[in-house]
DNA sequence: GATATGACCTGAA
DNA sequence: GTTCAGGCCATAT
């Protein structure tokens, strides 16, 4: 018989990250740290980095995934950067040159998912 | 197989 | 507030 269509682990790992990713919800950010560790991979931001420069799931609210410094990962003055600053604006994210104001990273996604409204 | 790179994180100075 | 070094791992050459 053939055998399992068992996914690769980067494909697992894709597949939660992106969950993950889509979890945050509008108005908060989070780190990539975050979205890694509540993947179930500790340790592997670069892999959530990677995941989101290969930009393949459309509609993901990539924009919500900031450093845990709550700067922008861009560089100031690219592309990506503007889009992202604009993205953030546009959903009541205060964000002050190239970072977000009043809300940092949340250390955990508890605290985003668990946040008290205003 | 080895080296270099990358939308990173953490701790310490 | 900033900068530096060490760690982490998939992808590209």
């Amino acid at each position: 018989m053939p055998r399992k269509p068992k996914e690769s682990p980067a494909q697992e790992l894709r597949r939660r990250v992106l969950e993950a990713v889509r979890a945050v919800p509008p108005g908060q950010v989070a780190g990539y740290g975050e979205i890694s560790r509540r993947a179930g991979y500790p340790g592997r931001a670069r892999l959530v980095a990677r995941i989101l420069s290969a930009g393949d799931e459309p509609g993901l609210p990539w924009h919500r995934v900031l450093r845990s410094d709550g700067r922008i990962a861009f560089p100031p003055g690219s592309a990506g950067f503007d889009e992202q600053v604009q993205r953030l604006r546009a959903e009541g994210v205060r964000v002050e040159s190239g970072r977000v104001r009043g809300q940092r990273a949340a250390p955990t996604l508890d605290q985003i998912l668990w946040a008290p409204p205003d």
